[in-house]
DNA sequence: TTGCAATCCGGACCGGCGGTCCGTATCTTC
DNA sequence: GAAGATACGGACCGCCGGTCCGGATTGCAA
């Protein structure tokens, strides 16, 4: 918060390093193809500039990737219905999901480079506390989500919705498969509304 | 399958190599803490008799998941109900999830270096394929899966309802944050329960 | 403009990883 | 017991994420 505004250089760079990564992370196949030596190289900037810049490649890959969620969770958090606070449960949790599905589609190679890192769980990610908490709260105001002792069902259903929406399985389904986006959207739509407990409308 | 009898002593060392893997997989906390030459160290045994025994470090990964799978999948293709072929159904797909999710919870530091190789993602591992075949056909006999339709909803759901068993799910709620068992098992239940269409019993 | 200190640049460098190679030791067969 | 086939093992390789520091840039002050 307190940092001293950056040089001009500084700025520069580092925006560099954003787009090139960005541009790296898209158009190979696999994450892990993309090297911090690639990244820089492309940037046109020596590896010591990447890594000061992120500190390390998962610091990289959360910058990218905290451009795309920002908005989502801004929709989210303070936005009008159907996302936005103000929204009933029963709409709202549908409407979380597909906008994260929306977001792992359009963004699904950065998504799998974050996911992929290795070293830590997605669990681990403080965004996943967030979804996960929003997820739950919203479920156990749904009728028929079991409150009456410890930890409700809603909180184990949040972990479950959110699983089907990770990004290797988007991926998958997207990349490998070719599902179409809007028959992805769908499906997971009438996937949710079974969880909600409301009839299929087949 | 016509590959003549292997030599004692690589039999011997193939053994020893299994069993290193799989107590240093355990104590470990991280898979990726483990490096092959660990596992050779740990077995006596030199790094070239790990790779000639088992091809690359998925390879023996592979090699050890398989033996904790097969009884289960045994169970699945040719055992009596609940498990097996000859059950309906809305009996099956529970059964077969909570099979699978107790393998993962006893398992789940082999689970967890599975899904970790990195290199390729769980969705191209060919058991994948056999239980979201196995979960589709079940659910698409169940009444409100579409099936009118090219793919009906029960693909996706299956692939939904695999999501949450995933090993580094499993492993959040087991291991960090000390769901027990049991607990795990009714919640698991009681999603499925809720996918199928079934009213919760609570 | 000029001088100076703070900041940043960049690529040689490091440790460690998965995986290979081949001279040597061990097993099997006759 | 000898000879051929097979396996052993650890030095070795290429590569990757990450570090380091001498030298170049930049911002500030005079």
């Amino acid at each position: 918060m307190a940092d001293r505004k950056p040089r001009k250089d500084a700025a520069r760079n580092r925006a560099s390093l954003l787009a090139a990564a960005e541009e790296l992370f898209a158009s190979r196949a696999r994450p892990e193809d993309v090297t911090m030596s690639d990244v820089a190289a492309a940037a046109g900037v020596g590896k010591g500039t990447l890594f000061r810049a992120f500190g390390d490649r998962t610091g990289l890959i959360r910058a990218l990737y905290a451009a795309r969620l920002e908005p989502v969770e801004e929709a989210v958090t303070a936005g009008p219905p159907p996302l936005g606070p103000d929204t009933p449960p029963l709409e709202r949790v549908p409407a979380v999901l597909d906008a994260l599905l929306c977001l792992k589609i359009d963004n699904r190679h950065l998504a799998l480079a974050l996911e992929a890192t290795g070293s830590d769980s997605p669990y681990d990610a403080d965004h996943y506390e967030r979804w996960h908490g929003l997820l739950r709260d919203a479920l156990e105001q749904v009728p028929g989500f079991g409150d009456v002792d410890g930890d409700g069902s809603g909180d184990f259903a949040a972990h479950a919705l959110l699983a089907a929406v990770r990004a290797d399985l988007v991926e998958h389904l997207v990349g490998v498969r070719g599902v179409e986006r809007e028959r992805l959207r769908s499906r997971l739509a009438d996937f949710t509304a079974r969880v909600l407990g409301q009839r299929s409308e087949a």
